[in-house]
DNA sequence: TTTGAAAATGAAAACCGTTTTCAAATTCGA
DNA sequence: TCGAATTTGAAAACGGTTTTCATTTTCAAA
């Protein structure tokens, strides 16, 4: 929360980070990519993996998630500030897949028409089960 | 988690945190019952509190929320198992409306049909600011 | 009413993910 | 090349939650 605030030097450390995390299209926890850079044979601190973690999330390039256990992880996005989106979340593999449809905006119109309440657009989120966990199960 | 799994005897202590939590419209921390009822003068520790919200959890009375900084609140729910239900969750107060609605059922059949994802009635979470917090600002 | 096994309690210690500290190393414009 | 600003990371601190365990309480059966 109180890293530094820029990011106006480039450095190895934040190379490896940022190139690993725009390359996750799961969850990941700030643990998982310090082992893997690590495993590489980076060599770098985990202070340093959350400070690049906290600015990516600032600049809106990863979204945080805290599981009702307490596990942190993050899911790095894509823009997708549009109407009409929503996000699919699957409890069983963490995959959070984004879902564009008419209904959601739909919906929204009539939770502020009929219910007085302003839904924010990037934070409509169905939990669930995806396609692929109900197949492996 | 690994807290007594039983609730087979009843005591003063369990009596008050049950009953001050069933009065709760709002999202709470386990301090906030804490204190109140040392205010109150109840004599009881922290950690007993934590035993009864985690088993009023496991029960389905409490619904935990772990927010993007990592705070830890509860709220009590009354049942609401059914379909085309969904949750309105202000971010700015922390209150959580309940919300019966066509258009969630028709949503939830729509992203199972064309998305293939299966979704948790009890987990639709529409975030946002509710009637109150806009006209108070 | 007494008894005692099971359950519950809570203070203190442990735990663990995250943040802060701070001295050393690095970056990059001048 | 120089040096001020930035970045790094090991270690310590932090804080909420969980575990430990000795003590207390409950309540059904005698």
């Amino acid at each position: 929360m109180h890293y530094n605030k820029n990011m106006t030097y480039n450095t190895r450390q934040k190379n490896s980070i940022t190139e690993l995390i725009s390359e996750q299209s799961q969850e990941f926890a700030v643990k998982d990519i310090y082992n893997e850079l690590i495993r590489r044979g980076e060599d770098l601190g985990l202070t340093t993996i959350y400070r690049v973690v906290d600015e990516l999330t600032e600049a809106g390039k990863l979204r945080k998630n805290v599981s009702a256990d307490g596990a942190v992880r993050y899911q790095y996005l894509a823009d997708c500030n549009h109407l009409g989106h929503c996000y699919l979340k699957c409890q069983h593999c963490g995959r959070l897949k984004h879902a564009d449809c008419h209904l959601v905006r739909q919906l929204t119109d009539h939770v502020r028409d009929e219910h007085g309440f302003q839904a924010d657009e990037k934070q409509i989120i169905i939990n669930g089960t995806c396609e692929r966990c109900i197949n492996e199960n």
